[in-house]
DNA sequence: TGTTATTGTAACAGTTTGTTACAATAATAC
DNA sequence: GTATTATTGTAACAAACTGTTACAATAACA
């Protein structure tokens, strides 16, 4: 637990005025996909994990170090998908009593007041592989079923869904590489996966034949979970 | 023209920032696909159209504004693809020169050469119904192709690759959106804006069924340019 | 040794895509 | 007129892919 819970904020000297970014973390347990959501310290506000770049490091890198260090998660594989810049999209009274229920000095903070263009990252993980933890600005961090989220902060519900549209479009291409899943699945937990991901269902039979058509997956050993049926075989993805 | 040439530059106050749009307009004349290209004034540097967002003006407007004021090009579609952030991405020396080159104060304009983060939008044209007309700070604005471009300014190469990337995945959504084509086109003008597009070749006999298939397309009457043939149909695409 | 639930595939049909073939022309030459 | 030439619009067939049904191959348990 961070104990510089009421030191100074992040400073205007050290950082590029204008610019934040958010991250949308779509976590899955193989039944259910969900979001990860920051609660700010007595506030009752809901926002994305997001931050600040500062002015010596990479946009990739200040969201990559970002994302760790509010969430506690490592080893993200963090995606651009969209920057966000409408006039509406600050809300500086929202700021303003973040700054101040955590004790932070308006004054010393007030450029974090100012308007800010936010651009927007997505990442797959699989949430019971990882134990979230909130930074010092936030009271909690948890995982929000997409059809249970709170109200959230500012457009973080547009982010959201934004992001959303973009992952199912790019399921297929970026599922192999994200580690949404365990290191060995059954079909049966892909199948779940790609579902609850797209919203549909599919036929057994023929999403199988279409995942092994892909060529993307090895075979393994069978799982024998002691059910009273046929066990299925475990499978990884192919490295390429 | 701009008679104000020597007069003052963006100032500080108006705008955000760190925060630079650049676009890469593609133009197709039926044959070749081509990007445009300003080259600044007496420094034989060549850079995409790009530039500031106003403090009180959203993103999307900014870029619509920003672009037609630099190339006289207006009702561009323009679709946001990616955001630059890297560390090296900004040469304040070429900015300076830039400055200097038009008479502008470096010292007044200093914020212009500290770094600045770019999102980057594209857009199709068909550029033989537009005439680009360079702004004050150009000395030309010029259509290149993509196998001819002169160097490029900072990382406005890999700018251009991935605008190429974007598009080619989006073809078959955004080309009936964009004003690539004239309004009535054959079906062989279609195809080649296809294949210079996404640099392979199409069967004619595949390619016309698959176009047809979409139902996108509204057939026209024949066009007759006086070869010794069978006259092809004109076609539009129908809107959604 | 049955019974039950689930998994892995095969088989067939329906759809889309790749390829070849050919008839239907516009202009021109005779 | 009629033959010639280049190109276009489709049909016809094959190959590949997808949707659906059927069924055999199991793990565990009674």
């Amino acid at each position: 637990m961070n104990t510089d819970k009421h030191s100074q904020g992040p400073k205007k000297k050290d950082y590029l005025s204008h610019i934040a970014f958010d991250s949308v973390i779509f976590g899955f347990n193989g039944k259910q996909l969900k979001i990860l959501v920051l609660e700010y310290q007595n506030t009752g506000l809901f926002a994305l994990p997001g931050g600040f770049v500062k002015r010596n490091e990479s946009l990739k890198d200040a969201v990559t170090k970002g994302v760790m260090e509010r969430t506690g998660i490592e080893d993200l594989y963090l995606e651009q998908f969209h920057t966000f810049g409408n006039l509406d999209r600050f809300d500086s009274k929202a700021m303003e009593r973040i700054l101040e229920m955590n004790g932070l000095d308006i004054k010393a903070h007030e450029w974090l007041l100012d308007r800010f263009i936010s651009i927007a990252y997505y990442a797959l993980i699989n949430f019971e592989e990882v134990n979230p933890i909130p930074d010092s600005l936030a009271d909690s961090i948890e995982w929000y079923s997409l059809d249970e989220l709170p109200p959230l902060m500012m457009d973080h519900e547009e982010i959201v869904q934004k992001a959303l549209e973009t992952l199912r479009e790019n399921l297929d291409k970026k599922l192999l590489g994200m580690n949404l899943l365990p290191t060995k699945f059954t079909m049966k937990e892909l199948q779940n996966a790609y579902e609850k991901i797209m919203g549909e269902t599919f036929k057994r039979t023929a999403f199988q034949r279409r995942m092994l058509a892909t060529k993307n997956l090895v075979r393994h050993e069978k799982l024998f979970t002691g059910g009273a049926h046929r066990a299925p075989y475990l499978y990884s993805f192919k490295i390429k």
